[in-house]
DNA sequence: GATGAATGAGAGTTCATTCAT
DNA sequence: TATGAATGAACTCTCATTCAT
């Protein structure tokens, strides 16, 4: 084991610090202190503070491209899919969670000027899902519907119901989330509905 | 009534301001200048930024509160109120949407240790959904369920289908927000659930 | 009786707010409204912060002249005079202590490029004090030495007996100031000096 | 050692300035640009304005301390004592007469209601005094009176002496100043009263 | 004359970024 | 290469002063 790969470092203590305070609230010598390093090092693996904060979130949008990846089966049904990769994703929930919220505070927060809105980081995530929303159309296993659309309320949803939420005290366990999860997308709440 | 109303002029720029740029980025040089009014002047009838801000979204929250309580009939089936108190909101849709989103941002901003989600304000609206659901619940109009997640699903809805959307270029019109509404909602997307 | 003499109210309140707040922290707002009387008034009778303030400290000084030449017999020995004015002065104590060590503060509060020791004021009773030591000395009444050195002390020495001490807890009554006035001035500490 | 001290600097441009102008009248922007240092660098050696001035009044006070511990003799009478220690501070009088003074600006400057008197570090130097007054009377070498008003006249002596007269082009040497201490303190101005 | 709403220069402080070592 | 001392632009907020009413 070579000296310390001071970029993992680098990486661990911003995503810690970005998690637990906040973009704005976390200062590059905070960042520099908890990951053990000069503030300078962090200059020369990262341009700046955004580009630092982007890489983080680029990271975590591949590595759950990769678990979903892992988890679809061509074969099988959309929500049998959806449920497996949900299992799957909510394995890292903790890792997650509080990260994946901060995508939102980053990207509202500068808006400057165009907000397209969500970032750029997101819209990998939206244009995944989009797929395979579109996917399940065009095999008749989910009404016909604007894709885009559903694939940001799908995103927003697995938002609220793994980071947010936790925020406000309500704790739910994994079974819970894949049951809201299933009740808003699959079934809708009028009573009278198709039951699970 | 003055020539031009300050107050008047100041809440405006600000919540353009607000809306355009997000809080952090948006600096009092900027209302004023916006408002046409001196950086001093702000000062006289608002404490500080933070006050300014709290200010608007309370304006906001009100108005949209006044709106839903003149819709809501205790004699009509839920989904019945739902649709008119959408309906109702979506006539100021564009006053609002930027705005309510952004309250969203504030919240996260300071994230000092430990938030408790949604800030006070949004909570005055999430109390508001709550006992509405828990009404609807317990009517029997709409499944068993825990009406803080709902009201919170709720919320998050509205403000993507109002506001998040529109920001990626996907323009929708009122039938189309009050129809995906209700798809989410109501009927679930899973083919063979309820039709509307 | 008239309207009420706006140029007294103003005299008043801005005397009471410097005594207790200082010259710093005593603001043209908090004047008016201690005075009752339209903030933009003060400007009518005075040219600024800063004129006011010296207007009052004349106020006071000429008040004290008066007081002292009421008291001064040129036939009586200079220690006597010196008591008797102490006590007249004295007479006025509570008016004048917190007010006439504020001189101080409002005088290195500027101190703009060039302070010149003392300000304006403080050397209208400094000439005054000077011009009566020296006739002392010529009379032979006390030791020869540099009236303007002495003046000086014996005005702070007044200043530390009535307004410093009483600000660090230690009330002194008239007796006691008029006591160490002399102490220090006529006899001095030393064991063996000659007594009182 | 660095090519130049930037603590330093910044140090001795402060106390320059609080100095000249006073401590209102300082700002930051100019003690930077005085010690030719970036305004930021003022702010990683101190903490905000005021513990920048205190720093500097502590040092004076310490030193001063130390000085006069050096020439303290407990076995000499105090007025010898007095002079020595009186002689040895006036080595450094250049250094420490402009600023001492404004230790009273800064204490009354804040004047938040309730002053005690004179700052926490000028009350150092009056504890030391009144230590030193309090042995002085248990030996009978000077009058009985209260140690208390004894120290804080002898401390507003030594300033006038050293700083405020010479502000007021009243130039005195080494001599003159411990003359006139010992005549105020020791003997009194009174004719006849016990010479030197 | 009296007013007080409006003003804006200027204050102290923060922090992402740079660069000499 | 790694560093962290140094930086200064940019921020929020204050308050003596002005001037239209």
């Amino acid at each position: 084991m070579a000296v310390v790969d001071r970029r993992q470092q680098v990486l661990q203590a911003a995503t810690k610090s970005f998690s637990l305070f906040g973009y704005k609230a976390t200062t590059m010598d905070q960042v520099a202190k908890i990951a053990n390093v000069g503030k300078g090092t962090i200059y020369t693996f990262f341009t700046n503070k955004e580009q630092l904060f982007d890489e983080i979130l680029r990271d975590v949008t591949a590595e759950m491209k990769i678990i979903a990846d892992r988890e679809i089966r061509r074969d099988k049904p959309f929500f049998d899919n959806l449920h497996r990769v949900l299992d799957a994703l909510l394995e890292f929930r903790s890792e997650h969670e509080l990260f994946i919220k901060l995508s939102q505070e980053k990207l509202e927060f500068g808006t400057p000027q165009a907000g397209e809105g969500l970032g750029k980081i997101e819209n990998v995530v939206l244009e995944y899902l989009e797929r395979e929303v579109e996917y399940a159309i065009s095999q008749g296993e989910i009404k016909n519907c604007n894709p885009k659309i559903v694939s940001v309320v799908m995103f927003r949803l697995y938002i609220v119901l793994t980071a947010e939420l936790s925020q406000m005290q309500v704790q739910l366990d994994k079974e819970q989330i894949k049951s809201y999860f299933h009740l808003f997308l699959a079934e809708g709440l009028a009573q009278g509905s198709v039951g699970r």
